[in-house]
DNA sequence: AAGAGTAGCAACCGCAGGGCG
DNA sequence: ACGCCCTGCGGTTGCTACTCT
């Protein structure tokens, strides 16, 4: 039986997001919150959208506290640090860092850290062994490793996923499996979109979130490697997380020229 | 000045997995 | 126990802006 799919993609705007669409999106949530179905939010708020679009757009750019652009060293060190231990689990690695998205970071990495990184430009400050290892092939998530027969059931809060909770082994896919293969190149068709051009700055002073580092220590136990990312990353001790209200968010929207229409190859 | 090439990044896609009836 | 629904995730695409020739 086949996957139903999320929306009627014949009824439903893609491409770049509209200032108007913001609003009314920012607006809704603001005032009713998500009610925990994004499936059912566009057609609440009056928005002709996919409800996974509407949560990507609210998580990656319009909720309150995120930074867009603008890394920092220590930033670097830390993403840097945790990709060499981890991989790229972008939600993890964005869990220590407030303020910045998984997708975010994972357009850094993929645009500029991934070079500074392979260019020795960056250190990890880890020194464990493992991570002294696979130091030595940074492009490289570390190999899967077997998987335990015996492994807690552990709640996952500290992943960014709140409400779920990890048998061992979604754990382990969590934290170790590729989570599928490669599929074919596709050429997706993109909406037209409205030429409105408009600049709006939105300030929003923040209360830090306090991020338990937890995280990264219990996927490590489990995967058996002695990793010290507790000491690389400082940023993300809830007394210096809370100690560090980030600074005031500027959202600047940017232009929407108008697109053509793509046929599906 | 114009065209080609490259970088940056917002947005989309399909899948995995948990919740719930 | 089962199957559907929904969310969250990581990979990928493709448009725009910028740089190079």
């Amino acid at each position: 039986m086949g996957r139903a799919p999320c929306c009627d993609k014949r009824n439903v705007k893609r491409g770049p997001w509209s200032p108007e669409e913001d609003a009314i999106l920012r607006s809704y949530v603001e005032m009713y919150g998500t009610g925990g179905n994004w499936i059912a939010l566009p057609q609440k708020a009056g928005l002709k959208r996919c409800g996974k679009s509407c949560r990507l757009r609210w998580l990656n750019y319009l909720r309150p506290n995120i930074k867009h652009g603008g890394f920092t060293e220590e930033e670097d060190t830390i993403i840097c640090s945790l990709y060499n231990s981890i991989g790229s689990r972008w939600s993890i690695i964005a869990s220590k860092l407030p303020g910045r998205t998984d997708n975010d970071i994972k357009n850094y990495w993929n645009t500029k850290l991934k070079k500074k990184f392979t260019a020795g430009l960056i250190t990890t400050t880890s020194t464990s062994s493992s991570s002294r290892i696979y130091h030595s092939l940074p492009t490289s998530p570390p190999p899967p490793l077997p998987l335990p027969d015996h492994l807690p059931t552990i709640k996952a809060e500290s992943f960014a996923m709140p409400r779920r909770t990890c048998s061992p082994k979604s754990m382990h896919s969590l934290l170790i499996c590729r989570r599928r293969p490669k599929r074919p190149p596709l050429l997706r068709p993109r909406s037209q979109s409205t030429t409105t051009t408009t600049t709006a700055t939105t300030t929003t002073t923040t209360t830090a979130t306090t991020t338990t580092t937890t995280t990264t220590t219990i996927a490590v136990a489990i995967i058996g490697l002695s990793m010290e990312t507790e000491a690389t990353t400082p940023s993300s001790s809830p007394s210096s997380a809370s100690a560090v209200p980030w600074p005031v968010t500027l959202t600047a929207f940017r232009a929407y020229p108008a697109r053509g229409v793509r046929i599906r190859r």
